[in-house]
DNA sequence: TCGCACATGTAACGTGTTACATGATTAG
DNA sequence: CTAATCATGTAACACGTTACATGTGCGA
């Protein structure tokens, strides 16, 4: 999934600047599916305005520098569901947290306390994200994968909860951390 | 997490070469935590040999190419347990599939339906990936870790049976698959 | 007045992938 | 006899990030 296809799919729904796209995927809603930079994003832009799969105007404001909105065209738009008959790449997932998780035997028992309890507040969150979304949602299918999501991040809360005390089990007493790093 | 942290996390369970790296990074254990390639692997391993935080030994096999050997020493185990003590890289997901899903409302049901049932069988195919890992688990933290992600996609497997029929009454009866790609 | 939000864009750089070179053995 | 597995390594390439250039207006 490369930065040309999330232009597409964001564009889809309605047109935007390249600052808003990078907003949507950093932040925004897009943030589950992309991470891209500006960097990505205005030549990706530019190239797919030169394929005809989107077009742009150019607003001026006053006190603010000029917008360049992009609109997707009717080739763009095939062309983005023509791409969703294709095989799909795999999902993936990379966890930081998971690998560390797995070393808790290696580290003080503090620290690890301390990653489970920031983790619970990441998904607190991250749910709290979704339901604003979901209040916000304009296409069809969003409420759907929302929910999605919210089912996992809410499956993943619960087995932290339940079972995180056997990991902080399994860690080194506090004083030991310095042998830890040794 | 880049590939040098990888080669360390998984020499830090035993010695093991760049073949192997790779085949547990791409089919292995590792593979949710990360999905190395030769290109990257090699150059890392000889990088952090340099470094002195691994050793290497050939060993002559007959019939085979020789193998070269990875060890990790105590700097690198150091090394690796201290940059666990430092702020962890955020977890991330990509999601082709929920991207697609997303879209449902313009694609054909069956479309949509193959898909689904495309997840169901890969989930099931992951969850005994897990249990055959958690026979062969060697790592403490291993346990807990597999028991992790067995319960997120239990979790997702649940909420595809229970709401998929919903996604696939959004999508497109299946006549009208020519216009969804028009 | 400091820094942030708005807004676009480029150049240097980093990191990883793909494809290739090399070559024996074994399973189908 | 064909393909796959074992095994290491490099070079070309793709893709994306970081940092910079540029400039106004607004809130703390």
């Amino acid at each position: 999934m490369n930065v040309r296809s999330i232009c597409l799919a964001i564009l889809y729904d309605g047109d935007a600047t390249g600052y808003e796209i990078r907003k949507l995927s950093v932040e925004g809603e897009y943030s589950y599916f992309v991470d891209a930079s500006y960097g990505a994003i205005y030549p990706a832009l530019a190239r797919l305005e030169q394929e005809e799969f989107v077009t742009s105007r150019v607003e001026q404001q006053d006190g603010k520098p000029a917008k360049k909105i992009y609109s997707i065209t009717k080739t763009g738009r095939a062309t983005f569901i023509q791409s969703l008959f294709e095989k799909l790449g795999e999902d993936e997932y990379r966890s930081e947290f998971l690998l560390f998780l797995r070393f808790a035997s290696e580290l003080p028992q503090s620290l690890v306390e301390q990653r489970l309890n920031e983790r619970l507040a990441q998904i607190d969150s991250d749910l709290a994200d979704f339901d604003r979304m979901k209040r916000e949602h304009n296409h069809p299918g969003d409420a759907w994968v929302i929910d999605f999501g919210r089912t996992c991040m809410q499956a993943a809360r619960h087995y932290i909860e339940a079972h995180g005390a056997e990991l902080i089990a399994l860690a080194r007493p506090d004083r030991d951390d310095a042998a830890a790093a040794e």
